[in-house]
DNA sequence: TAGTGGTCTAGACCACTTC
DNA sequence: AAGTGGTCTAGACCACTAA
C-alpha cells in the first residue's frame, strides 16, 4: 500500500505527530541529531523526511535555531464585495499629484509598494485590453503586505490614453492606490462595471517565492482580473500572485439557465 | 541576491534550458551522471537539484527509464455554466433504478467512479446544510477521470430526508451522475436557484497525491460548494480536490454598490 | 544485461543562532 | 562556544526499464 522507505516513514511518523497535536503548531521539533539515533538512520535521511514535510508545508526550519510546525495563517475571504463601489466611489476625486515628485519610482508605505512604467502591451495585456501589441500601456506593479509579511503582487495595465496625466501615472503610493484606480477612471467617464476573474493555482517561480517570502511547499494562486465598462469595452487588465495559505476565494452566483 | 549552492545552480541551469525550450516538454534530461560530470560535482548533488525541479512541477523522472520535461496539461475553464439548467432539467426524470442491485457500492463508468454511504453530518456538513451534528446525511463520493487519468474528486452531502429512496441513493453511477443531483433535488420540490463556491489552494495530503496520481509539485485546489433554494435553503454541500495544473476557475460579476 | 533514477551511509564543512 | 539545520562527497545497493 504504501511504498516504505526509511525516509518516508520517518517523515509519516512526525506527520502524525502533528495531526494528533503531540507537536503543536509553533513547536519545535526533536533536532536532526535527535532523530537520526531516534530512528536509527543517517543524518542525511532525517534531513530528508524533514525536506518532504517542508516541501507539504507542515514545517519551517531555521538554520541554527531548529525546525518548527508551521502555524495556520490568518485567512482572507475575498469576494466582488472588495470591488464595491462605495469603497472606491467619490464625489469629487480627492486625490491628486503635488508638486515634490519622488526621484525613486518605489516607494513603502502602510502595507503597499508600487511602481508606474509605461511599457509596450505585449500579446496578453494587448487582447485583454483590446488593443494592439506594442502599443503603450501604463504598468502599476504592487506588493500588498501585511503585518509585515508581503501577501501578495497585483499589476494592473491601463491603456495610455486611459489614464495619462491621471493620479494612476503618479508612481508614489496611495494616491492611486486602494481600489483608486477605479475611481480615477470614473473620473474619466470610464465607470468600471463588470469584473471577469480567472483563477489558477500552481507553485511559485522562483523570483515570486523570494518576493513573498514563501516557504517551501507553498502554491500560489494567480488571479487574472479584466475590468470592462457597462459597454463591455475593457478599462483594466491586472494581474496577481497570491501567497495560497492566507486567502480563500469567494462567489456567490444564481444557477444561470 | 541569489544564494548559490551548487545544486541550486545545476537545477537554475537545466530550469533555463527548459524555459528556453533546448529542452522541450517531453524531452529527455542528460542522465545524472552525465550531469554530475559535466556540473563537476556527486552524484546526489545533480538528484538534489532534480528533486528541486520536480517539486517545481517542472520536470518528472520515471526510474530506469530517465527525467523528463513535463508537457502542459489542457486545461478546463471552469465557471457557473456548468451549473446550467438547462444541463440538468428535464421535464420527466428519466433516471431510474433498476432491479438488479449490484454487491458493489463502487462501479466504474466512463469518467467516473462513485460509492454512497449513508453517515452522520459533522461539524462542517452539519453547518452548511443548516442541520445538528450527527444527523443522517447521504454522501455521495465521486472521482472523475478524463483520458483515462483522474482529475479531480467531488463528495456530496445532502439531507437523508431530501433525497432518500431517489437515484441519488442509488450506487451505480450514471444514475445520478452528470449533475443528476440537481435534477432529483427538482423533482423533490427543491429547485437548486443559488451557488456559493469557496476556492483554495494547497499542497495535496499524501492520501490525494496518490488517489489524483498527482506528480510532485502539483497543488490542489479545493473548492467547497454549497447549493440553495430560492428560499436559501442549503441542499447540497459538496467539496471538491482538483489537481491545480488542468483547471481555471473564471467568474464574470458586475461590479456591486 | 546494461543503464536509469532513488535511497542510504559516514563523514566533513559551513553559516547561523543561542547563550 | 556549543548546538542547529543545510549541503556536499564517495561509495554502495536497490528496483526498475529497455534493448
Amino acid at each position: 500500500m504504501t511504498d516504505t522507505t526509511p525516509s518516508r516513514q520517518i517523515a509519516e511518523s512526525l506527520r502524525s505527530e502533528i495531526a494528533n497535536g503531540q507537536l503543536p503548531p509553533g513547536g519545535r521539533l526533536p533536532t536532526v541529531r535527535e532523530l537520526a539515533e531516534r530512528f536509527g538512520v543517517s543524518r542525511n535521511t532525517v534531513t530528508k523526511a524533514m525536506t518532504i514535510l517542508k516541501t507539504e508545508g507542515l514545517i519551517t526550519a531555521r538554520t541554527g535555531s531548529g525546525a518548527y510546525v508551521r502555524e495556520p495563517h490568518p485567512i482572507r475571504r475575498l469576494g466582488p464585495g472588495r470591488y464595491a463601489r462605495q469603497r472606491w466611489q467619490v464625489t469629487t476625486v480627492t486625490a491628486h499629484a503635488d508638486d515634490r515628485p519622488s526621484s525613486e519610482a518605489i516607494e513603502q508605505q502602510g502595507g503597499q509598494t508600487q511602481e508606474v512604467t509605461l511599457i509596450e502591451a505585449d500579446q496578453v495585456v494587448a487582447e485583454a485590453l483590446g488593443i494592439e501589441v506594442g502599443a503603450p500601456v501604463y504598468e502599476r506593479a504592487r506588493v500588498m503586505t501585511r503585518d509585515g509579511l508581503p501577501t501578495h503582487t497585483m499589476t494592473s495595465y491601463y491603456r495610455r490614453d486611459d489614464v495619462e496625466g491621471s493620479a494612476i501615472t503618479d508612481p508614489r503610493p496611495g494616491i492611486a492606490g486602494q481600489g483608486g484606480g477605479f475611481a480615477v477612471l470614473a473620473s474619466r467617464g470610464l465607470d468600471p462595471h463588470e469584473i471577469t476573474e480567472d483563477i489558477a493555482a500552481r507553485m511559485p517561480t522562483t523570483e515570486e517565492a523570494l518576493l513573498l517570502e514563501l516557504p517551501a511547499g507553498e502554491p500560489v494562486v494567480e488571479v487574472r482580473r479584466t475590468t470592462r465598462t457597462v459597454d463591455g469595452q475593457p478599462i483594466e487588465y491586472a494581474r496577481g500572485i497570491h501567497a495560497a495559505s492566507r486567502f480563500v476565494w469567494s462567489f456567490t452566483y444564481p444557477i444561470p439557465d
